[in-house]
DNA sequence: ACATCTCTTAGATAGACGTCGAACTATCAG
DNA sequence: CTGATAGTTCGACGTCTATCTAAGAGATGT
C-alpha cells in the first residue's frame, strides 16, 4: 500500500484544479452539485431542478461534475446514483486555502 | 457597534458567492489572485503575467476581481496598489465547505 | 416483441467572455 | 507645458458554453 492510499489527503494537479474552478462556475451546476452533496447518495431522476431545465441540459451539467472529478455516477436499473467525491472536493478547499 | 462588524465571519449572498465562482473560473485570474495574495500589498506593475498579456487584459481581469469583492484597488501615484479581501475570501471558502 | 421510463448523444443556436489594438486619463519629472 | 509612465475604456473579434430539440440507447414490465 501507497502512502497516497489516504484518500482524505489527495493533492489536484493544476488541470484538476482548473476543470473544478470552471466546473463551478455556473450556478445551476454548483446547485446540482449541492444536492448531490448533501444526501450520500442521489438518483438522477430525484434532482429538483427549478426553472424549468431540460434533461438534456442535466445530462450535460452531470457530465461536467464527473469530468471535473467532483461527482461519482453509477448506473441503477433505469436510474444513475450519484455520489459527491469527497477526497476531491476536500483537495480543491485545501487548494484554495494555501492562497 | 453591531455584531456584523466581525469581519471574519463575513457571509456572502447568492449573487456574490456566484461571482466569485465566475471571476475564480480563468485561471490567469486565479494565478493574479494568487500574486496579490502572497503579499500583503501589491503594486499592479508588479505582476507577473505569464504569456505575454496586454495591459487591457490585465485591466479587465483586475476588475472582475474588484467587482466579485476578492480584491481592493487603490491609487498610489501613477500605480495602482492592490489588496486581497481577506474576509471575503474566508466567506467564500467557508460558504464551500457547508456544502 | 413491444411499450415505457430514464437518461445520453448529436447538432444547432444564442449569448457570454477573454483578448487585443487604439484612443484616453491621470500622475509625475524636467 | 511637454513628454513619459501606468492604467483604463471602447469597440471588435473569435472562441467557449449553456441551452434546446430530436433521435438514440439501455433497463424493466407485460
Amino acid at each position: 500500500m501507497t502512502a497516497s492510499a489516504d484518500s482524505s489527503q489527495e493533492v489536484l494537479t493544476q488541470e484538476q484544479f482548473q476543470a473544478i474552478s470552471r466546473t463551478l462556475a455556473d450556478p445551476r451546476r454548483f446547485a446540482i452539485l449541492q444536492q448531490i452533496a448533501s444526501q450520500q447518495s442521489l438518483l438522477c431522476g430525484s434532482l429538483d431542478v427549478q426553472g424549468c431545465i431540460s434533461p438534456a441540459t442535466i445530462s450535460h451539467h452531470l457530465r461536467e461534475l464527473q469530468e471535473a472529478g467532483l461527482v461519482d455516477a453509477e448506473r441503477q436499473g433505469r436510474s444513475m446514483c450519484l455520489r459527491l467525491r469527497r477526497s476531491i472536493w476536500n483537495a480543491y478547499i485545501r487548494h484554495l486555502q494555501q492562497i
